[in-house]
RNA sequence: GCCCCCAUAGUCUAGCGGCCCAGGACGUCACCCUUUCAAGGUGAAGAUCGCGGGUUCGAAUCCCGCUGGGGGUACCA
């Protein structure tokens, strides 16, 4: 048993790896061998003894009724919804916890509003949000999803981007129980508000020896690093103010010298954690730096107030990104020295870009509001991101937002990064455009996108709008054939104007056939639409296969000139449908034009000739 | 450089020691349906389960190493 606490609350000594004496190893996340992290003699109920003591396999049945449904979860065997997983390490008696099956899960997304939401963030929030309202209420839990601005970053702020991220997020599907523009008992929950308790908490480590004031400047830490290059040693800060004199913090403070916080990482010794989609991650405390906890300008770093405001906003699970797993030490200290409960940690995969590396708009979309002014639907968006990185089972594919509060859970996320496939996500939207949404619901969501182009009234989603019922059968026609819903003006523009699109005159011609002929059958056509009932599109069809007879042409060869000339397109739904929904008066005026279009064609050809 | 994470077809994944000489989906190709294009149906190609050792009667599954990919390395989040 490696790294495990045993049931009698022993710990294992962790075996370094041979040839990585310096860095860390982990546990095992199938192996069910996870960290209790007590120190000896502790009260081993903390853990669910059962948990502690059995062997991986036969835990599975132990879970809790709320978390049998589904698959076995894959990832290592913790008790997850116990959200007060004591601080990291032995050296000091965990804070008590309250009982773990009742304490209510809360959860939160904490976006900076640096500019639009990323996909990858709305993935994070989108499994953040299930766990709270699928995963732990299936367990009996109350569960509460809080929204906080994380905007300490001054100079990167974006104006509007916050309520950009509003918009997103609701459109996207995700509520919040708390958040800025909701308020709620832990506020306030933008950061730059919260100044003062950032403060506070640095003043309070300082006071404990767990940071302390750093007068060098960004030239010096700057100086520090290309000597480290130079010298081919690890960059990083040498910690030249941690030793500093009491008095002298005081006069250099007195005399308004500019000074951040830094936190007094441990010199020796490891830092681990467990998280919930990794197992225990191991680091030597001798790796990890001395980071920034309170800046210069007074606002403390991302470290700082994340974990002041988890702690204080009763966070009990945090779910980010994967770039936060180098920094997650730190925290895990932080937590420590403010005496307080960890979380449960629980770091997503990462999306890659199909060329590898990060996602950007090199390889198309990345914000969420660009998915959305694509045409892409929030909830095909999130079938498609929901399914990278988490899976349910070998074969379902398609989840509706209560499937997916049915059957989402944090486990079986996977801990490898997910390439983002630009192909599969219109195959999703396809899915729910062609099979999945009704034509009402279709014909509303379309209109935003014909409103821009001109072609309808922005009022027109409304059901009761006379624009509506003139889209409708137009929309039941495409509805197999639009992909991302900003094809609509492209797709049923002609339904929507007088004239048929612009087309080239010679598309009227179909194979094996001359100009001639061509326009005799169009005149045709024109005789015969005047006789027939659009309404009875099995009589209309009937009617113009006798007349392809009568010309002596194929089916196909007479169906095609009248296609380009009703719609002016090569592609559109079934002829006689698309000419019932355009109705007479307009396919007649379109064959007469297309008459006089190859007319005055043949004409031009002729005297091109000449 | 240092630290950490990850590794099943081009891509997303199922798989938790025998049911797997590996299942599903996207993409690709073919055929069927057919007035065009879709949608739908059927089928095919595509994976020496990254490589090498080990454990075991038996390994895609457990262990070790290597390689590869990725992330982090800020007074950004």
């Amino acid at each position: 048993m490696r790294g495990v606490a045993s049931a009698s609350g022993d710990r294992a000594p962790i075996r370094q790896r041979p040839g990585r004496a310096a860095g860390g190893g982990r546990t095992d996340r199938r192996s069910g061998h996870v960290d209790c992290r007590h120190r000896v003699g502790s009260r081993s109920d903390r853990c669910d003894p059962r948990l502690a003591s059995m062997p991986a396999r036969s835990r599975r049945s132990d879970r809790p009724a709320g978390l049998e449904r589904g698959p076995r979860p894959r990832s290592p065997a913790t008790a997850i919804l116990a959200p007060y997983v004591p601080a990291a390490y032995p050296e000091k008696e965990p804070p008590s916890m309250t009982d773990p099956s009742t304490t209510p899960v809360r959860v939160r997304f904490a976006p900076s509003p640096t500019g639009a939401l990323h996909v990858g963030g709305a993935r994070t929030a989108l499994f953040t949000w299930l766990f709270a309202h699928g995963e732990a209420k299936r367990a009996g839990r109350d569960g509460t999803f809080v929204l906080r601005i994380e905007d300490t970053d001054r100079n990167r702020l974006v104006p509007g981007a916050t309520e950009a991220i509003f918009d997103v997020l609701a459109w996207f599907g995700l509520t919040w129980q708390e958040g800025p523009d909701v308020g709620g008992p832990h506020g306030p929950y933008v950061q730059s508000e919260r100044a003062d308790l950032y403060r506070e908490h640095a003043e309070g480590l300082i006071a404990a020896g767990h940071a302390y004031r750093c007068f060098c400047t960004p030239e010096r830490l700057a100086e520090v690093r290309r000597e480290q290059e130079a010298r081919k040693e690890p960059t990083g800060y040498d910690r030249r103010c941690r030793g500093l004199a009491g008095e002298e913090v005081a006069a250099r403070l007195a005399a308004g010298e500019r000074s951040v916080v830094r936190f007094a990482m441990p010199l020796d010794g490891e830092t681990r954690f467990v998280d919930l989609i990794r197992g225990e991650i191991v680091y030597q405390n001798a790796t990890l730096e001395d980071l920034v906890l309170l800046k210069g300008d007074g606002f403390p770093t991302y470290h700082l107030a994340n974990v002041v405001d988890d702690h204080l906003m009763a966070i009990t699970h945090i779910t980010r990104g994967p770039e936060w797993i180098p920094s997650a030490p730190l925290h895990v200290r932080l937590y420590d020295a403010f005496g307080w409960a960890m979380p449960v940690l629980a770091h997503m995969p990462l999306i890659l870009a199909p060329g590898g590396g990060k996602l950007s708009k090199r390889h198309g979309a990345t914000a969420m509001e660009e998915f959305r002014s694509q045409g892409y639907l929030p909830e095909a968006l999130a079938n498609y991101l929901v399914l990278l990185g988490w899976s349910f089972d070998a074969t379902t594919e398609l989840f509706s937002r209560e499937d997916l509060l049915e059957k989402f859970s944090l486990e079986r996320v996977s801990a490898s990064p997910a390439t983002f496939d630009y192909a599969k996500l219109r195959w999703f939207n396809k899915q729910y455009i062609n099979h999945v949404l009704g034509l009402d619901d279709l014909t509303a969501r379309v209109v935003p996108f014909l409103a821009a182009a001109g072609l309808v009234d922005p009022a027109a989603a409304d059901a009761g709008h006379p624009d509506f019922a003139r889209l409708r059968p137009a929309v039941a026609l495409l509805k197999d054939r639009i992909e991302t819903l900003d094809e609509a003006p492209e797709l049923l523009g002609y339904f929507l104007r007088d004239e048929a699109d612009p087309y080239d005159p010679t598309l009227l011609i179909p194979k094996k056939l001359g100009l001639e002929e061509t326009l005799d059958a169009l005149l045709a056509v024109e005789r015969t639409l005047e006789e027939v009932d659009l309404g009875d599109e099995a009589a209309t069809e009937a009617r113009f296969r006798a007349l392809a007879d009568e010309l002596g042409l194929k089916p196909g060869q007479l169906f095609m000139p009248i296609r380009v000339a009703v719609t002016g397109r090569t592609q559109t739904a079934g002829l006689f449908e698309t000419m019932r929904v355009i109705g007479r008066e307009r396919c007649l005026g379109r064959v007469a034009a297309a008459a006089g279009v190859l007319r005055r064609h043949g004409d031009e050809a002729l005297s091109a000739d000449d």
